[in-house]
DNA sequence: TATCTTGTTAATCG
DNA sequence: ACGATTAACAAGAT
């Protein structure tokens, strides 16, 4: 559940499910996913009760009483809520709660469980970096955010310590939507062209915000989310026809990821 | 077998 | 110092 839009829903639906319960136990199948040795987060977390789940960015962020429970799911995976009898065989890091339901986290690369106390947030060294939740940027804050800043808009709008919540799937539509071209320089930008991505950037992740995430991701039962592949109006679509103008849509090279464009819309 | 992928950091070069 | 690029890392699908 890489983005915002599935972050954000996994994150509503935690709080919702795990708020009051206590940790009775974690189980590690994947040590390097954790900031700690197993020992020592599991002396940290052994027994804490969440308080509230939230998220920022990617990084869900469920608050105890004995400090920050930090999960960043990498670039795809399972996290899950269920019955010790409906665990999967896949999983890296298992937590157990005081009503017998198990918090089940399986990503299938990279990914990090971490634990950072009470007041270390800021210290976090990836969380206390990040920039304000994409969702949460004006126009305004837009501005000054870009004012002075150099290099692409596709690189600007991937750092998550500039702006936080955007992945290497979104982005295609939301430049799409802005018009932009991905390798646009930032100082270039005129004032109308900010104001279309400050939009660009709601019209991209509020619809699949609103379906509750991917449809290649899924909920904390297993459900898939609701934004369906035909939602995607430029992403992977390389070679079909701009819904706009009909060009036909590219696949181009930016650094080391790849990007969906229409290359007569994005100037 | 080779290549691709939704993330992030570190190293390197200019 | 900064931007651009690449490699590396815990994998899986095609």
């Amino acid at each position: 559940m890489p983005e915002l839009p599935e972050i954000a829903n996994r994150s509503r639906e935690l709080n919702a499910r795990l708020t009051g319960k206590q940790i009775r136990g974690i189980e590690v199948s994947q040590p390097k996913s954790l900031n700690l040795s197993v020992e020592d987060f599991t002396a940290a977390l052994q027994g804490a009760r969440i308080e509230e789940v939230g998220y920022h960015g990617k990084w869900i962020q469920a608050r105890t009483d004995r400090g920050w429970l930090l999960i960043n799911m990498g670039m795809g995976g399972e996290l899950l809520v269920l019955d010790r009898s409906r665990l999967p065989e896949k999983r890296r890091v298992v937590i157990e709660l005081d009503d017998a339901s198990f918090i089940c986290i399986n990503f299938w690369w990279f990914g990090y469980v971490h634990y950072a106390p009470a007041d270390g947030l800021g210290r976090h060294p990836m969380v206390g970096k990040l920039g304000p939740n994409a969702l949460e940027v004006g126009p305004a804050e837009l501005h000054q955010m870009l004012n002075g800043q150099r290099g692409s808009l596709k690189a600007f709008l991937l750092d998550q310590s500039k702006i936080a919540g955007i992945g290497n799937a979104y982005i295609h539509d939301i430049l799409f939507l802005a018009r932009l071209h991905p390798l646009r320089k930032i100082d270039s930008l005129c004032h109308e062209e900010v104001d279309r991505l400050a939009q660009a950037i709601q019209d991209g992740l509020c619809p699949s915000l609103e379906k509750g995430g991917g449809f290649y991701e899924v909920d904390i039962d297993g459900q898939k989310g609701g934004f369906t592949a035909a939602e995607i109006i430029v992403g992977y679509r390389e070679g079909q026809p701009c819904p706009v103008c009909g060009t036909s849509i590219q696949k181009i090279k930016t650094g080391s990821t790849a990007s969906f464009i229409c290359p007569q819309c994005q100037v």
